[in-house]
DNA sequence: GTGAAAGCGCTAACAG
DNA sequence: CTGTTAGCGCTTTCAC
């Protein structure tokens, strides 16, 4: 910029005005300044404008459990469009559900200057982000929310869809419902189990523990799950199913019994109308989770003052698949 | 960094170098040192030390052309898990397939000081690149290759794959093959249209155009070309689908018709083991490709000078779904 | 071992 | 409208 500046024959704060498109140059100068800086191959350093005080850096870090699940992608999506438009950029990072991960990706984001974060969180106690927090990094956290910390929370009602999940089977005449659930370790995983519980207790259907499969974290952890309980000498004939890996597997291995089986499983995914066989999902709005808590993000990042808040989103039942039964030849 | 300083009655210095984990302090000085930044609360300031000349901000970008697409997704959890091994974060972009947006991100992302740049790229045009990559950014395409520009590219042997499966099409007796193409301005498409007309030839089969719908971006386009192409007094006994979401609506539309039609698509999904049909798919590692490009980019950070060199990964035939028609009841 | 001074590239504040 | 001065938070000389 010093070069550009000599170069130009002007001072360094001109050239600085001219790369801010401030407008209250003259004409001539900009000119001058422009040719200078194409000669000599001038790039702005962001970096070193940001450090100013009070700057913004202009990047939020969005820290998931798993990039490779569309769920997370989908969310992923949603806030870097939000982002887009504020021209922010998003630093995005994958905890593998490993808390000491979680912890230093988010240490790094802040050390990094990120205005703000959005944090699907793993870990158990979030309070080595208070200090961040105090320090002025807003954080939001979605899908689950923070413990041992106050802060905005955008969930989903995962007890709701459960429940009336579990509701579904019971009148279609089930009474026997197998339970795959990822680990207990996981928020939405303890609610959705309580609120089938809760359903089934309803119903004044007694909660068989044999019934009830946790740590189930791959499709193929689900066959086995759903292989083992159908073995069973009182086997289920409906399963529900605590994520979309969980319901392929479960899917798998009861088409491959070719047994007639009930499913319903959470979260949908790309291609779930396409499955042979009729499926109901508990689907909630993915993009709207995304896009609500970089709003609330955003609005934290804005000066926002308010009370943090716990924000709930619907779901609902919806039936998919099986109409391709008809088709293939 | 200066109040933590004088609290602890050092210098600057001294704490800079307690920071960053220089063994050459006495041990009370250090304990001193530790006492006050927990104390004051003080954050290190990643980038303030990333300012001063030749230091790097341990950050790459990565734009890919659309972030919902699991085949991009792949390929950035690959990018990512290399990243992570070296202590990088990437910034994740997506440039929807605009190329005023890749180039716009590309430079915005520069502007933060990234150390490298992994690109598919969209644009025609990538000179705008160039002054980057002389001012020091390591660059990588990947998918496709660089317009105007001397640059690494790791790509997928897309006219092999798509030769290789009109070969086997024709080899079981299909003399009419519809062609499924996203725009023809994407590298990929372009390849492997060549590829399938090169096969054609081989075989001696003349190249219909009334057989080739390009601008195929979505699964309700694809249903709706299929559609087309089965109305034609001559139809179509085969599709060759050019990307994972064309497929998908091929075969919906197929399994809507219960016709009997053969389908090879490009690009695997997950989920396509569950599909009731049997499908060929044209399938390249993509975290071999993710992974290749990072390796290629850090390669370049480090200071790598050979030749900018292409980099053609393998595809291969394999043979999903279909196995679940049996099962369902 | 430790510290003082200079400076990374830029911008805010105030003059001129 | 333009330039000068100071300083963001840190690290790197080079003395002590």
């Amino acid at each position: 910029m010093n070069d550009v500046a000599s170069d130009a024959g002007v001072s360094l704060k001109t050239v600085s005005r001219v790369v801010n498109a401030v407008p209250t140059v003259d004409r001539d100068l900009v000119d001058k300044v422009f040719a200078s800086i194409k000669k000599l191959g001038y790039r702005r350093n962001g970096i070193a404008a940001s450090l100013r005080a009070g700057s913004e850096t202009r990047m939020i870090g969005l820290i998931t459990a798993d990039v490779s699940n569309s769920f997370y992608t989908e969310l992923a999506s949603a806030v870097a469009k939000v982002a887009r438009a504020r021209g922010f950029q998003v630093i995005m990072a994958s905890s593998e559900e490993d808390p000491e991960i979680e912890r230093a990706l988010a240490l790094d984001l802040c050390q990094r200057q990120v205005s703000g974060l959005i944090v699907v969180p793993t870990s158990a106690d979030h309070r080595y982000l208070q200090a961040e927090m105090d320090l002025g990094v807003a954080v939001v956290f979605v899908d689950r929310p923070a413990s041992g910390l106050t802060a905005d929370a955008i969930l989903i009602d995962n007890q709701g869809g459960a429940h009336s999940a579990v509701e579904r089977l019971i009148a279609n005449g089930h009474r026997r419902i197998g339970l795959l659930m990822d680990s207990l370790s996981i928020y939405t995983m303890r609610e959705r189990l309580a609120g089938a519980r809760d359903a089934l207790a309803a119903a004044g259907i007694d909660d068989d523990p044999a019934l009830l499969v946790d740590g189930v974290h791959s499709p193929d952890d689900a066959a086995n799950a759903v292989r083992s309980m159908l073995d069973l000498a009182d086997p289920p004939t409906a399963f529900l199913c605590g994520n979309n890996r969980s319901t392929i597997g479960a899917l798998e291995e009861v088409w491959r019994r070719g047994a007639s089986i009930a499913i319903v499983g959470f979260d949908d995914f790309e291609m779930s109308r396409l499955l042979p066989q009729p499926v109901t999902i508990v689907v909630s709005d993915t993009a709207a989770l995304g896009t609500r808590a970089a709003e609330r993000l955003f609005d934290r990042i804005d000066g926002l003052a308010a009370e943090p808040t716990g924000h709930l989103l619907p779901t609902r039942l919806v039936d998919r698949g099986g109409s391709r039964l008809l088709a293939p030849s």
